[in-house]
DNA sequence: GTTACGACCTCTAGCCGCTAGAGCTTCAAG
DNA sequence: CTTGAAGCTCTAGCGGCTAGAGGTCGTAAC
């Protein structure tokens, strides 16, 4: 029976967010003491690090809640799981292609740069004008 | 003059969001008809135009306040401006890091599945076992 | 047995950057 | 003068936590 500390620890959750997946339904309410703390067992450590995993990889909570469903349900098709993965692979490369996007029009803002005065400063100016900018930007790059 | 109507078309950006900048003085208080509505000058509509270029580039909001304080004050070095910029392109480079990793994962995950029953799911097997895991994720990934 | 102290508890509010909705008023065209 | 789109304010919500206040529990040492 491990303290909520304790399982904190060994997946690398604090401990408000451990309360906080619990307070979702992500994670079952773990029996307590008599005292009202509560304490884990192994099923419960199993089930935080799947979904510490999966938030690693990218997963929204919503996904994850998902693919827990699935977990749990072997006689289920594997292949909603693999749809919700294949959703998430899309995303990243989206992602990947607009960051690199930025990467090179910080790059160049940069490289212009000259260190004067920010009268003529090329990062501001960059930001100014926009029709200087090479990279086509459809949504916001986060 | 300008509606906030035309502002948010001319923009791209939503009229609550537009008053949003507004309310965290991002953008001036405009000037407003007798009637209450407010009304746009060009000068606002650069000040937004700039702020959105930055929000593209994945600067925060505090970050574009800064620049926007530089683009102000012309006398001031542009060295600011730059180690901001470079401050950014640092993190863009390391969750560009990230993502391929992710999409490696992820790549991985899904080219492993069978489409068989979840029961032995590549996918949900290596959520469950973290061991599988080829990736080093010290932050989770967004 | 008592005391000390860290770990636990609940509850509330805050972070960022918007976004949505309720319920009202104003503006401009016809 | 009427209509209807577009404006207004105010409040609350999203995701995924995180922080803090103010209190209680558990356990080890004395």
């Amino acid at each position: 029976m491990l303290t909520i500390g304790a399982l904190s620890r060994k997946t690398g959750t604090k401990v408000q967010t451990i309360r906080y997946y619990e307070q979702i339904n992500l994670l079952p309410e773990p029996e307590r003491t008599a005292g009202g703390q509560r304490r884990y067992r192994n099923t419960d450590l199993d089930r935080l690090s799947f979904i510490r995993h999966g938030r690693q990889l990218g997963f929204s909570l919503e996904a994850i809640r998902e693919l827990l469903t699935l977990a749990d349900h072997p006689q289920q098709s594997c292949s909603q799981a693999d749809s919700i993965a294949r959703r998430q692979l899309e995303q990243v490369q989206q992602r990947l292609l607009r960051l690199k996007a930025l990467e090179q029009e910080l790059q160049r803002m940069i490289s212009e740069c000259t260190g004067g005065d920010s009268g003529d400063c090329r990062v501001l100016e960059v930001l100014r004008d926009h029709s200087e900018c090479l990279t086509d930007h459809n949504n916001i790059g986060e």
